[in-house]
DNA sequence: ATTATTTTAGGACAAATGTACTAAAAATAA
DNA sequence: TTATTTTTAGTACATTTGTCCTAAAATAAT
């Protein structure tokens, strides 16, 4: 890619990031980067392409993530949602503007919603391999693992926001409270077995 | 309260839940109302006392929720967050816009900070109640129903938003959905004989 | 009835913003 | 070298927005 072109990413990513993407106009942007607007108009002819650009940017690092090959199958299952919140976090600006940007902007909406379809599959067939593998216990009540998911994935989209309006800044540290946040409401579904496991990865976590 | 400070509240609402806070101009409100913007200032010298006036409302009726008696312990414990989430999709703009408007707004930031912490002690309190009754069972972890609140929390404060990025409007239907993913969070932590309560409060859920 | 106060309307302003347009400069191709 | 294409800068414009200000109208107080 254009080089001047990568820069405005690079730098629109962090301004967004760090003051809101409604606080950043074009020529804040022009300036940081040190460029004219002509000159940023020249590569992205609307503000929204900015904005989709990094939407492409974020999703296709999201999928490198469900490509992480482990042995343990436990293990990846917790580790996916901390990756996810990691990635999340590089990219968090979409996230606290979620509802304004999918509201402008039929395309990611669009994407995102099959996007989240085709998680939802997976992550299902993924719980049903846990429960062969005697990790998972059974569903005891209707959709009970797809509830499960619906959770995760809330918790996942939002943590930054419901960080934010509470806190004035956004620290990495909270990754790690709030990835602990979703293993343990995928604690109580563990077999035994699997529980003693998850004491294992998690060893200050016990009562 | 004076009756044109009523529309106009009454007004700004609707338009706020319907079209999103930063859709709505002091313009369009004035006119909708029947109006000048001179009079619209008049009455809300700033746009965001507009959007204070509602969120104090909205803790008004917020707060009013967690005195409804019930002799059922854990029922009145399920109930509440279904009330909670009825009461939020008045105000669902409040909501969706949940961000934004405590980057801008400190006093708004700062009661909802402190509002959550009351919160989430009353919480702890009445789960701490369930378990002496036997409802509820032991943590098993450390700070678990701690996390179990935060999450039950997050969910509560962002499932319109997670529900807006995908579909094109917020229909009250989805409130019987989402309750639904709340309860079914705290059925593991259930004690078997609450367990029997639950499946008797929601029959058709089990499996 | 008059005076004072509250409420309303309407216009004006300054600031900000996205975008369109033109022309110069730089890089590349012929 | 010349011609062509790509990249850059700068300006201008139309629109929107929150807010301010003044004066008229309506209401209440005396």
């Amino acid at each position: 890619m254009n080089a001047t072109k990568q820069k405005i990413l690079i730098k629109s990513l962090e301004l967004f990031n760090n003051r809101g993407i409604s606080k950043i106009s074009l020529r804040t942007i022009a300036d940081e980067v040190g460029i004219s607007v002509g000159n940023l108009q020249y590569h992205f002819k609307k503000r929204e392409d900015i904005i989709e650009a990094l939407y492409f940017q974020l999703v296709e690092k999201m999928d490198s993530i469900f490509f992480i090959p482990s042995d343990d199958l436990l293990k990846s299952f917790l580790n996916i949602s901390k990756e996810i919140i990691t990635t999340f976090f590089e990219y968090n600006f979409f996230l606290l503007d979620f509802v304004t940007i999918t509201r402008k902007n039929q395309k990611i909406k669009n994407h995102y919603s099959e996007l989240s379809k085709r998680r939802e599959v997976e992550a299902l067939k993924m719980i049903a391999i846990l429960i062969n593998n005697n990790l998972f216990r059974e569903e005891l009540l209707k959709n009970e693992y797809r509830s499960l998911f619906k959770r995760i994935e809330i918790i996942s989209n939002f943590w930054f926001s419901s960080v934010l309006i509470q806190a004035n800044d956004l620290s990495k540290d909270s990754i790690q409270e709030y990835s602990l946040l979703i293993s343990q409401s995928i604690f109580p579904y563990l077999t035994d077995e699997a529980k003693n496991q998850y004491v294992n990865l998690f060893p200050t976590e016990l009562v």
